[in-house]
DNA sequence: TTCAAATATGTAATCATTACAAATAATAAA
DNA sequence: TTTATTATTTGTAATGATTACATATTTGAA
């Protein structure tokens, strides 16, 4: 299992840059699906010069190596998910959070039947309610 | 099986009008899952002042009452679909195109294994590749 | 008819994303 | 080192979908 951020450019074959890097650690780092504003707004601490285009860029960048994920769960924004195994989300539609949500059966290609000819290259499963914090309580 | 759309409308509670019959006509004899765009553009034809904003507004009160689901699966477009029987998505990547898929096991909450106290108000699977139409010939 | 509420319209804002050209940094050759 | 070349980053200006909002129109009841 890859753990440093520099290893994970590296095995996407991403050439590594500052920036580059500042992202990926970012996304390792918080779990959060966070949306470009998130991790431009985080990272301008580090690099004061960074900016949104770039990182608009690393991201497309991450994505087309397949070294992130883009979720299109929430319709505002476009956010990210540096964990590329397969798992489901669930979108808060109270507090906008995104949680990660483990896969009964990984495959997800089996669950549905898809017609002949059909080839997916990534399939994503969606949730969209209440998260525990803010469900209404039930006991 | 409610087939007409004033029977529609009126299963979720809304109250008809010229321009929601319309839309709502349009969605359940177009299973393309059509953006705003597209059902403005195709409803000027039999109306001519009807104002894009009237075609967001009526969408919305659809999706509000469950009449129709707005999918997310394209980034660019939001889209939308009459059908609110379970069912998957593919978005071919190169056509553009937005298919339906039977599900296998029509419970999508069945599909992950969701948190002590979260609750599920909707579930999307959605699929991305290359449609039969544009995936390289296998054969 | 008249009035009040609901619905529709058009324009102007908003805001995420992309396009693009200039600046900077990295790399390799001399 | 210098220099030249390429890759990367930056900032600003466009784009385009969506929403806000004020006005107009329609509907339905009294």
């Amino acid at each position: 299992m890859i753990r440093d951020p520099r290893t994970t450019l590296a095995a996407h074959g991403i050439k590594p840059s500052v920036q580059r890097l500042a992202v990926m650690s970012y996304l390792m780092e918080h779990r959060t699906h966070p949306t470009v504003e998130e991790i431009h707004n985080a990272l301008t601490a580090e690099i004061p010069t960074l900016s949104k285009t770039t990182v608009y860029n690393t991201l497309r960048l991450f994505v087309e190596h397949g070294a992130a994920a883009q979720l299109t769960i929430d319709e505002r924004n476009a956010c990210f998910d540096a964990e590329t195994a397969p798992h489901a989300h669930f979108l808060c539609t109270r507090c906008g959070r995104v949680y990660d949500v483990p896969l009964l059966t990984p495959d997800l290609n089996a669950a549905a039947c898809l017609p002949d000819g059909f080839a997916p290259e990534a399939a994503e499963l969606y949730y969209r309610g209440a998260c525990k914090a803010c469900a209404p309580d039930q006991d």
